[in-house]
RNA sequence: GUGCCCGUAGCUCAAUGGAUAGAGCAUCAGCCUUCUAAGCUGAGGGUUACAGGUUCGAGUCCUGUCGGGCAUACCA
């Protein structure tokens, strides 16, 4: 919608001879008084020309034109404002798009032909999901679902490692705890995996094999088994709620050797050696990260003859530029912070437009019960399960509750609140208003014959309450809320949008009767219904969660 | 110590540098013989942690201070 004042407010900014390259800048008031749109281009423009913002807007507005029945009023206000005042009808007809574009409305083609990679959740296989991973692994599904409206063709990647130091800690934790199924004496390390998933690994494996793996010192069963189970479980998991990736890329493969006889790490230690980059000393390789200004270098290649995690990072996003992603997302916690910096430095010296790469990174979850806080652990047995969340509030609830706050701030999960079946759940209100324009749809079609696959929008321009436009309006907004979540990789917004699109139904639903109403008025409120269930349908498959039909 | 994030109503949180800082919960007062009251209407509630600065305009940007979280590994 925002789009349409621009090409006009050029031509009279063109017309009244002022010259200018700046982007338009299209704004929503918040008072309704000063019109439905407005544009500060006097205040921008102001500055350059060191002249009136007032005058400046003056000057435009008598230049200013639009087609008949769109703007009614274009003013000047305040300081320098030019706010534009539409015609509702212009509103009602655009509407329709709604219904035209069905599941496709607010999809766009600015993406087309190009491919874009979101990595996320990439935990890797030590033990089952923490609720802190749950919020990145939501955060990362909406952004690759963001992006496919976009015409972005997205790859959903999990990136791990099953080699390692802490999957050989896992191992052990395992043997441990099978050495105490068979009945033998052992001291659990504090520095091991405590959970309980540990032991009923070892379970499974003493059911399988019975003592047989007493004598055995390889720990690679312990290891392959304790994997397969996690993994799975952690699938299990994800796909409880709808994250579903498409790719898993195990670090793994970047230490085997390539087409040219060399690994994709060692491809990047010869390319940072070549800038003069690389370092060997203390039996270790390091990367000089202090040529370019931090405070120390960094280990590549640790004296044990492993890369550290930093190695195969790097190789690893050269071979999303190699796999030819012109748009790389990672989202990470906020205790990966530091992960990041050094790649970016590392790929912009091999020639890599680190442009290409955007990073989400989440604040951490603090879940509440009974008003108590829960910090979330790491290693320890303690650490609340995103599994168990699951199964106490949803799914639905889940994946709303971690988006519904900015990924910057820390998040507070109110189990009781997510729990409740009651209006002061955001789930709830959000799904009860598209339940209700379901309900009510349903007995138009039984009570009045009202063919609600017919619906064309032709009778929208019947309606003329103030809510009604109100609702309209908003919905034409949808397309840019897209727009302005991905431009800050933020979800949240859209969920603040839906709340407030709910809001205005149920105030629509509650001021304007509808089957009572007058038959040609009643059916364009119901049209009007049709078209907020597309866009709440729309955003709640955005944002993963379901739309249900009744409630 | 240093880096990143946060500090907004009693609580949980919004607000592309724009006009009188907004929602929900909680509190108080109303609305169901009428399409789902899981809803709606109204009221009260603020020195946007603090102090400076930048400009037509600052919750937003800059500097400093205070408070909280995360990170500062040859773990990932």
């Amino acid at each position: 919608m925002r789009d349409f004042f621009v090409p006009y407010i050029k031509d009279a900014l063109h017309s009244a001879g002022i010259v200018t390259d700046r982007d338009i800048q299209i704004e929503k008031p918040t008072d309704k008084r000063f019109g439905d749109f407005s544009t500060n281009i006097a205040f921008l423009l102001s500055k350059e020309l060191k002249r009136n913002p007032r005058e400046l807007a003056g000057e435009l507005i008598d230049h200013l034109s639009f087609p008949e029945g769109t703007v009614v009023r274009t003013e000047v206000a305040g300081p320098g404002f030019v706010n534009f005042h539409l015609d509702p009808a212009f509103i009602m007809r655009e509407v329709r798009e709604v219904l035209r574009s069905g599941a496709a409305f607010g999809c766009s083609t600015a993406g087309r032909g190009r491919k874009a990679i979101v990595e996320y959740v990439s935990a890797n296989p030590t033990g089952p999901l923490t609720v802190g991973r749950g919020r990145g692994g939501v955060l990362g599904d909406c952004i690759a679902n963001l992006l496919a409206t976009q015409g972005y063709e997205v790859t959903r990647e999990y990136y791990f490692n099953d080699a390692g130091r802490q999957m050989q800690i896992l191992a052990e934790s395992v043997r441990f705890r099978y050495m105490e199924a068979c009945g033998l004496p052992v001291e659990f390390p504090d520095s091991h995996y405590q959970g309980d998933y540990i032991r009923d690994i070892a379970a499974e494996l003493f059911r399988e094999h019975g003592s047989s793996l007493n004598e055995t010192e390889n720990l690679q069963l312990f290891k392959e088994s304790a994997e397969g189970i996690i993994f799975a479980s952690i699938r299990k998991t994800l796909s409880r709620l709808s994250i579903n990736h498409d790719s898993f890329f195990n670090e793994h493969t970047l230490y085997q050797a390539g087409a040219h006889g060399i690994s994709p790490n060692q491809a990047v230690i010869d390319a940072l050696d070549a800038q003069g980059f690389i370092s060997r000393h203390e039996n270790a390789t390091w990367f000089l990260t202090t040529k370019l200004g931090q405070e120390k270098d960094k280990v590549l290649i640790k004296s044990s003859g492993d890369p550290s995690y930093r190695l195969p990072d790097i190789a690893y996003h050269v071979t999303k530029f190699d796999r030819g992603f012109s748009l790389m997302v990672n989202v990470f916690g906020a205790d990966h912070i530091d992960e990041y910096p050094d790649v970016n430095e590392a790929l912009k010296i091999l020639g890599y437009d680190t442009s290409r790469i955007r990073v989400a990174i989440n604040q951490f979850v603090t879940t509440t019960v009974g008003g108590q806080t829960i910090k979330m652990s790491t290693r320890k047995g303690n650490a609340d399960m995103l599994d168990e969340l699951i199964d106490e509030v949803g799914a639905d609830a889940t994946r709303l509750f971690f988006i519904m706050r900015s990924k910057d701030s820390h998040l507070n999960f109110d189990i009781d609140l997510a729990k409740r079946q009651s209006k002061d759940n955001p789930v709830f209100y959000l799904q009860y208003a598209h339940a209700r324009i379901c309900s009510l749809l349903r007995m138009a079609s039984r009570e009045i014959g009202f063919d609600v696959d017919a619906a064309s929008g032709e009778t929208l321009t019947r309606l003329a309450e103030p809510v009604e436009f109100e609702l309209a309006s908003a919905l034409l907004d949808y397309p840019e809320v897209i727009q302005s979540c991905l431009r800050f990789l933020e979800p949240q917004k859209m969920v603040e949008y839906l709340h407030g699109i709910a809001e205005l139904y149920h105030k629509f639903y509650q001021e304007c009767p509808i089957l009572k109403a007058d038959p040609e008025v009643c059916a364009a409120r119901l049209e009007l219904s049709i078209c907020v269930r597309q866009v709440l349908r729309n955003g709640f498959s955005l944002l993963g969660i379901s739309a249900p039909e009744s409630m």
